[in-house]
DNA sequence: AATGCGAACTTAAACGTTTTCTTCTATATT
DNA sequence: AATATAGAAGAAAACGTTTAAGTTCGCATT
């Protein structure tokens, strides 16, 4: 059945303003719904709905005549609507934030998130915060606040794991993908530091260093791994390791990393290479280093963690783990939609994502 | 009216219970909805929406238990089925990329987005990426997106602003700000870049430099207001320009700042200072300049623009052009909120953000 | 001629809220 | 005692969709 009004162009427009007439209140504008199309169309919006969706119970010419007077008006379909019939909102939740409350600035989870965004914006969904802010008098847990929003699934990164709130996140029954901390009963995407911190310490030791010092991160699980491989490492390679050259600086604070650095180079027998929770912590080192007068890496050698792009423009190129955030991202994306789109087949699981050593220049051969 | 059940707490565990049970599909729980409430307080469903949302006409003791209720029940709000009828999602729509597609992995960026939603999420609103995903092929257009997720209001910051998509999401009647850009009919945030560029080169001319060259970046807004102040103060300074001394290199792009930097040194009247277009590619002029066996400051100046973060834990200190990018989130926060709560008083306006030289030690004095 | 069938379309209920009217009751005012 | 008033609650419609379950109707099959 074709409308009337279509076979001729002008005709068409003339009907659509005075819908459009109708569809004025003051002077705003209300959005055309399936309804008026259907007015306009002269069919029922289930046929409407039907057409728009490409069900095959409607005829292909009054589809496409369906289509085009919905394109023709500006029809843009209502997501709460869909929603709220369908229990399904194509929108995952994110959630982050770390002690240091470095949100979106912090450069290792902003390529993370980067990269997820980008994988689950291919497969057809958006991303939304999960509100973060706690002194809010209409405030919301993590948890209800997902429930509100009715995500389909969410990815924790980067939080402080200790946090109830984020417990109580994890206990529920949203589909839930953590990255870089391993729940039970959750998948996770972490990023190798195991590896990554064997490997780091097998260049150096290849490199010729014999007295190394690690100063590592805050405690959590990313350290733990880090400093477990570290001593793990250093054993098969019969590396003594005193403890004197075991000490820890927050992460990405250059000037905890200044300080402990003091510590080391006033030791008896200092370390040959310095290895620091993070490239950017790496940089506080190498500043103290250079304040007293020694040379980087003809003095002392150091590596960092993370490989952070800038780091790459710097003199002495940094040694560093370059971690896949591209792959953790898309990864964590994909089992995440995977876990919401499959609910029954998907069992939690854990994806470990390798890096690769960068070895720069900060590292001497000796 | 007091619920029976409530008297004895075992008793209204019991019922919840027998209500959780009924609740049960499969093994899936649903989401308790206000109906449900209401069928275990004896009230209305209008009730409960009332008592929820802190209505006067209803009982101090109903609301009050109403509220224990909900509560103990797990009732989560649906902002669907509230966006439906309110039409309000308090949900804003973020659009950003730029020609790098660095995303948020952009440090001015990131960090202009991160105060921009502390701010948003202070005053009780989300945050939604717009879509970006253009290969796909139940594409939407930014303006479709918008429409989709009935953003309440849309912030623009970092899009290629030549993008007809972008036109039309701004040529639309959903409230907007955008972000270093000026629209017609549109507010805007704009970061000083006149003010900037002119301190910048003050405190250059101060330090005793006459031979200033400006390796500026790609054609923008940006760009254009900070080379016009660039002339125009060397012109109050009464400072000879050669136009060698002008060249282009791409922002963010050390390899670009390298090269430019590399013709700028061969002039036969090289220049005692560069002003680049960022930090970034400061750190590649840096290089260019050490690779020739010279030394900064020593023998020649060079300043950035932006102030990222990790510049400071570098030797030599850049001097550079602070961005309040804390402000600039925030007002454009505000602004946009206040745009969408009071559609009719706000007129559209540009504010303008002073930044702040750094001066470092990048700059010798002469 | 009766039957069955598939294609094309409609009806109507449902999703979870908000909100405008009503209605009811108890108390205050004349 | 009659009436007005205010407080507390409920009924019902509406928001824009989706979808299961009809309803036509023309046509091929028996």
């Amino acid at each position: 059945m074709i409308c009337t009004y279509c076979s001729s162009a002008s005709g068409l427009g003339e009907l659509l303003n005075r819908v459009y007439a109708d569809l004025m209140v003051g002077d705003f504008a209300k959005m055309v719904s399936i309804k008026d199309v259907a007015g306009v169309c002269g069919v029922s919006i289930a046929t409407v709905s039907k057409a728009l969706n490409g069900h095959r119970d409607v005829g292909k010419e009054t589809s496409a005549h369906i289509r085009q007077v919905a394109k023709q008006m500006g029809y843009a379909p209502n997501s709460a609507a869909k929603t709220l019939k369908t229990n399904r909102t194509y929108n995952l939740g994110v959630l982050f934030s770390d002690e240091s409350q470095s949100g979106l600035t912090h450069d290792y989870f902003a390529h993370v998130l980067d990269s997820f965004k980008n994988a689950a914006e291919e497969r057809g969904y958006d991303i939304t915060f999960i509100n973060s802010c706690r002194n809010r008098s209409c405030r919301m847990s993590y948890l209800e606040h997902a429930r509100y929003r009715r995500f389909d699934g969410v990815v924790i990164a980067c939080v402080d794991f200790e946090d109830p709130e984020v417990g109580e996140l994890v206990r529920s029954d949203i589909p839930i993908v953590t990255i870089d901390h391993l729940f039970n009963n959750r998948s996770t995407i972490v990023s190798d530091n195991v590896k990554g911190m064997k490997d780091l310490v097998s260049y150096i030791y290849e490199m010729g260093h014999r007295k190394i010092a690690y100063i590592h991160g805050a405690d959590s699980a990313v350290t733990q791994s880090r400093l477990s491989s570290f001593y793990k490492t250093c054993e098969e390679l019969k590396l003594n390791v005193p403890a004197s050259y075991i000490r820890e600086a927050p992460y990405r604070n250059t000037q905890g990393a200044y300080t402990e650095t003091g510590h080391l180079l006033e030791l008896k027998k200092p370390p040959t290479c310095i290895i620091y929770p993070d490239d950017f912590a790496c940089f506080g080192g190498i500043a103290a280093i250079q304040a007293r007068g020694l040379k980087v890496p003809d003095d002392i050698s150091v590596a960092g963690y993370d490989g952070i792009g800038i780091a790459k423009n710097f003199e002495p190129k940094l040694a560093t783990v370059i971690q896949d955030t591209k792959r953790l991202g898309s990864e964590a994306a994909d089992k995440l939609i995977s876990l919401i789109e499959h609910p029954k087949t998907t069992i939690t699981e854990q994806i470990i994502v390798a890096g690769e050593v960068f070895q720069g220049n900060s590292v001497k051969q000796i």
